[in-house]
RNA sequence: GCCCUGGUAGCUCAGUGGCAGAGCACUCGCCUUGUAUAAAUGUUUUAAAAGAAAGCGAGUGGUCGAGGGUUCAAAUCCCUCUCAGGGCUCCA
């Protein structure tokens, strides 16, 4: 029986295997550790242990160690039905197991594994013989609380992968090699765009190479916004508390807002943007011909996230929305969904992205009428099913205030990240009192959707220099163009290159450094630069410019190549 | 916040009780100059793996993350703090 990779389930049931091989491995070595679950995740598998004292990568080492020999010894995976009596007999002396069996509805058969000598409560299916296991790698330990809530003890997982034969293992470590070469952390420090500093933990500082990204990404953003009907407003970092007690932030989010005090007053520093437009929608009387009201601010808002979910650009605790709040009537909704999902997509599909989408739905703590979640709700499927977007429903997961719709775009070492996101909310106008003037001359109650596309621009940042390797579009990069001169006697020329690219707008160097040309182009190459023009005898006669292009040295006249440099760059708007 | 792993020159890192180190970068001097990387090819090796990486020479560069402790002696051992990386329900 061969093992069909391709196929989720038979991929599962390896893992699941393979998790059962490292727990018997585990007790082997270390007879007082107790195994609690040990599921296959996407990539692999996992197991926790609750044992006195942690794993050591040494550790790490002589379980795999111990794993090989015993999937060499090829024993078969045997299951066995027992009873519920049986079975707390069996693991009496492991209280995490005792608690999943007592979790067990009642009509449920229970089920054990036998492996050589060890023993795992499970459902299964498994594979055969452990001797399918070919290839094993333990990749790390972590700590894992039970059942994944930080008040229960604190478990040892152990993660792993194995494969069927040895070459899929290597495929997988190089895979995971040349994700940890595109990460943005690294690139963004080789290639100068950003950097932490401890002084500020959680916040990214932003080098000119880095704004030339990020105002390239922006100038996009608004002609697109400008385009779809959209204002933009600039509202404060700092209000009062007064503010945040109203909007329901200052009981439901106080953990994460950062506070001061000023003139004895209570203020907080925002952490998100709504309150603020809110208070420019009241700063005078609407009408229904006002609306749908599209705000938007690229605005700056503060969450105190915990200390060890920070990651680089992707995760941090000041970070810039692209946000915008549609003010509308109940009736709107479905058009004005469309247009923000329309936006998204059309901005996503700019960069090639690979996202996938979900939908969240009423939870039970909810408020709202029936008739009014059930008309939002269908207007988000709607929306999403007439722009032909699949989508996953999550089930009573969303906002108390009303159904949402997710974008998560994947990074390079397949961690997905949350980027856009568009909410209905009924709440906020009922806590603001917003209202509009309707065609019966009397107040009605607007309908929010907060919305973001790039979601925070610094996350999007950071996912796109994972995206592109570091290599970005003309439009985007902000190493369109290097000029290296092949001797001194070419410098008056390349001089007068470079400054009629610049006249031009592009971005654009001069290496005068005292290198040779192969070191120079090397240098260049390793910051990525869109073009690389080397200029000598034979440009400086014909005023030409030499390119290389799919691996050709390519010579053409400067006015040709500075209108191609155009030509891309309009391209792509 | 919790668990693990780290923090040594601008960068990448070696040094694990006894003199603070290497490569790259940077500065200066000399000599020069036409395309790197990857892929392909292919060399050594049983294999794992390593290698074809940027002209030559000299120089600059450090409170060894911070503070405290142990010791004749601490980058190295211990404690506290701090910052970073990985992980913290994909559920028998």
């Amino acid at each position: 029986m061969t093992i069909d990779f391709n196929n989720k389930e038979e991929r599962e049931k390896f893992w699941h295997s393979s998790a059962h091989l490292l727990a018997s491995a585990v007790l082997k070595i270390f007879p007082n550790a107790k195994p609690t679950i040990g599921p296959p995740i996407e990539e692999g598998f996992y197991y926790d242990f609750d044992i006195d004292k942690p794993f050591t990568p040494e550790d790490l080492e002589k379980i795999e160690e111990k794993m090989k020999e015993l999937a060499k010894k090829n024993d078969r995976f045997e299951r066995k039905e027992i009873t519920r009596e049986e079975a707390l007999e069996l693991f009496k002396s492991n209280p995490y197991k005792i608690e999943l069996i007592k979790e067990l509805p009642s009509e449920e058969k229970i089920s054990i594994y036998k492996t050589g000598d060890f023993i795992d409560l499970c459902r299964g299916p498994h594979i055969d013989y452990t001797s399918k296991i070919k290839a094993i790698k333990l990749l790390k330990v972590s700590g894992a609380y039970w059942r994944g809530d930080e008040k229960n003890k604190m478990l040892q997982r152990i993660y792993g992968i194995t494969f069927p034969s040895k070459d899929m293992l290597d495929d997988y470590l190089n895979k995971i090699e040349e994700a940890k070469k595109r990460n943005h952390i690294k690139l963004g420090k080789e290639l100068d765009l950003f950097s932490m500093q401890e002084e500020a933990p959680g916040v990214a500082f932003f080098h000119p190479k880095g704004v030339v990204i990020w105002n390239s990404l922006m100038e996009f953003w608004r002609r697109e916004h400008f385009k779809r009907g959209y204002v933009e407003v600039i509202t404060p970092i700092i209000l009062k508390k007064t503010l945040w007690i109203k909007s329901g932030h200052w009981d439901h989010y106080k953990e994460n807002m950062y506070f001061t005090k000023i003139d004895n007053e209570d203020y907080a520093i925002k952490p998100m943007n709504c309150p603020g437009h809110i208070l420019i929608y009241k700063s005078k009387r609407r009408s229904y011909k006002e609306l749908p009201l599209r705000m938007a601010e690229v605005g700056t808002v503060h969450r105190h996230e915990l200390s060890g979910v920070l990651n680089g650009l992707l995760r941090v605790r000041k970070f810039t929305q692209d946000d915008a709040h549609i003010f509308c009537t109940e009736d709107q909704i479905e058009q004005e969904v469309k247009g923000v999902i329309d936006l998204i997509d059309f901005v996503y599909k700019k960069f090639n992205f690979d996202y996938h989408v979900e939908l969240s739905t009423r939870p039970k703590n909810s408020m709202g009428s029936d008739e009014i979640w059930e008309k939002a709700t269908s207007s988000l499927k709607k929306a999403l099913d007439s722009l032909g977007i699949k989508y996953k429903i999550n089930e009573g997961e969303g906002a108390f205030y009303g159904p949402k719709i997710d974008f998560h775009i994947r990074d390079s070492l397949g961690r997905t990240w949350q980027c856009a996101t568009v909410q209905l909310d009924f709440l906020m106008p009922l806590n603001f009192e917003l209202f509009y003037i309707g065609k019966d001359d009397k107040p009605h109650t607007p309908v929010m959707i907060h919305r973001v596309v790039f979601g925070s621009i610094e996350r999007f940042i950071g996912i796109l220099i994972e995206h592109y390797g570091g290599r970005f579009p003309l439009w985007l990069s902000p190493n369109q163009v290097m000029i290296i001169p092949i001797s001194e006697e070419f410098y008056d020329y390349s001089l007068d290159i470079y400054n009629k690219l610049l006249s031009n707008y592009f971005r654009v160097e001069l290496d005068l450094r005292k290198e040779t040309v192969a070191a120079k182009v090397r240098d260049a190459e390793l910051q990525k630069f869109n073009y690389i023009i080397a200029i000598g005898k034979k440009e400086l006669e014909n005023k030409t410019v030499t390119i290389r292009q799919n691996n050709k040295l390519i010579q053409l006249p400067f006015e040709d190549f500075i209108n191609k440099l155009k030509g891309e760059i309009q391209e792509f708007k």
